[in-house]
DNA sequence: CGCGAGTTTGAGAGAAGTCAAAGTGTGTGG
DNA sequence: CCACACACTTTGACTTCTCTCAAACTCGCG
């Protein structure tokens, strides 16, 4: 269980997306602050996994926690009738595996999306921890309450919110994702292709393309292979104003 | 602050809903299994909302935890682009609020929906006890992982259904949380109008009104007034099912 | 009785999906 | 080094679903 600290780089393009233990979700269990210097890292296994990958998946018993440390993992949730939907992708510094706390039974699927590399805490030794560590458990509450909102916030989106909509709040979020993690907001690669970006925002492939060139014809995004570039975020923001006020 | 115990009433209509302390998120913390017999419930207040009336908006500090004992309450998200949806109703012995810990600021809006009794815990108040107190801490863990994995349903839910799979899901949930709160599953009260029903599902009440005229055309459902009886839960579920599967 | 809020139904418009085809790279093997 | 295959993207034409606007209907209530 390595402890390298990894700088952040500074607005450079997220090629190899990777992101400083200080950043990370984990950081207070993989790095406590009240441990003795030298005292072994409660995380169990830095694990890398192949593109494509399963982490876990719905229904899974013996649950794990995970933080991305390198790459992206993909989100699936089950649906009542069977199929499998894509609702998320986790950046580096994202903690995946929350939603098993309840049941002790994983409620949804990760998948390697690339390359990705993830620290891995079994929930059991979790639990234990957290009983002897108040810190623990305040770290746990803080991660289990953004995600919250996280997702509360997507769940309005889609309630609320025209394609147009959704990709400009999708492109903006994504940003700001980055941001968070010490990278540019403007200039990003988009770890997805456009098949992939539909999946969670509940639009096709096609609509999604379209959009994008509309946005591009605009000059308020640039965009060449991967690579986005935000021109005018302010513009994108309009978009998201409701028609009244928007006149 | 009462601790009078309500009687789980089975298969009662759910006219005046309400529900069992032991069926309440806030047990645990409410009636510490650990305290002396006689020892004071931390649970601050019991409070008693008038219809409409806001219990707590996004970006108030000093936020609380709160848990519906009686009547219902509507949960809204604030939009980027400023305006506020709806996106879920909470039922008896539901919890409110958890969105507030990371960032020490309630994120979402509630409001009560019709008259509404809650219980209060001040998260000042319960970040303390669970300090001290491992098994609030394990309690609020489980509440919050049960929350986490509701909205991620209804993430896939909005992303991958059409407006009649979307109001079937809708109706079978509902009739879930009624049976797991000692209620009948298959015939309860629908608490809101068409148009309340259509703010969360990303729909409008026209469409709510058309889906539901339809089920109730397939003898599937029964609805006069707000009471809904679901005739056949399988035809329900069969609308869910992905259209390959269906044939 | 008549009002108002909520519901239902209809007709037409518009947004997004579907199907299809062409365009753009990118990597591989001849 | 070129040719080809393959995956992804873009664009177009058409279809379908849901929204919008409008009107009629129901029901409880003053």
């Amino acid at each position: 269980m390595s402890r390298a600290y990894v700088p952040i780089a500074d607005h450079a393009p997220a090629a190899r997306a990777q992101v400083a233990c200080a950043a990370c979700g984990f950081n207070e269990m993989c790095h406590p602050a009240s441990a003795p210097p030298g005292a072994p890292s409660p995380v169990e296994a830095r694990r890398r996994l192949a593109p494509g990958e399963e982490l876990f998946h719905a229904g899974e018993r013996a649950p794990s926690l995970y933080a991305v440390h390198a790459g992206f993992l993909k989100i699936r949730m089950p649906l009542p009738g069977g199929d499998r939907r894509t609702v998320r992708y986790l950046f580096p510094g994202d903690v995946a595996g929350l939603d098993a706390f309840a049941t002790g039974v994983h409620r949804s699927d990760a998948i390697a999306h690339g390359d990705c590399e993830v620290c891995a805490i079994p929930v059991y030794r979790l639990e234990i921890l957290a009983d002897f560590n108040p810190r623990i458990c305040a770290q746990l509450r803080r991660l289990f309450s953004g995600d919250l909102d996280a997702w509360q916030r997507q769940a309005a989106v889609l309630a609320g919110f025209s394609a147009e909509q959704r990709i400009a709040s999708f492109l903006l979020d994504t940003g700001r994702r980055w941001r968070e993690r010490g990278f540019s907001g403007e200039a990003f690669q988009l770890p997805m292709n456009r098949a992939e970006m539909a999946e969670p925002l509940g639009l096709t492939h096609e609509t999604v393309s379209r959009v994008l060139s509309s946005f591009r014809a605009r000059d308020w995004i640039e965009l060449e292979g991967g690579a986005l570039c935000i021109l005018d975020a302010a513009a994108l923001q309009g978009v998201l104003a409701p028609a009244e006020i928007r006149t």
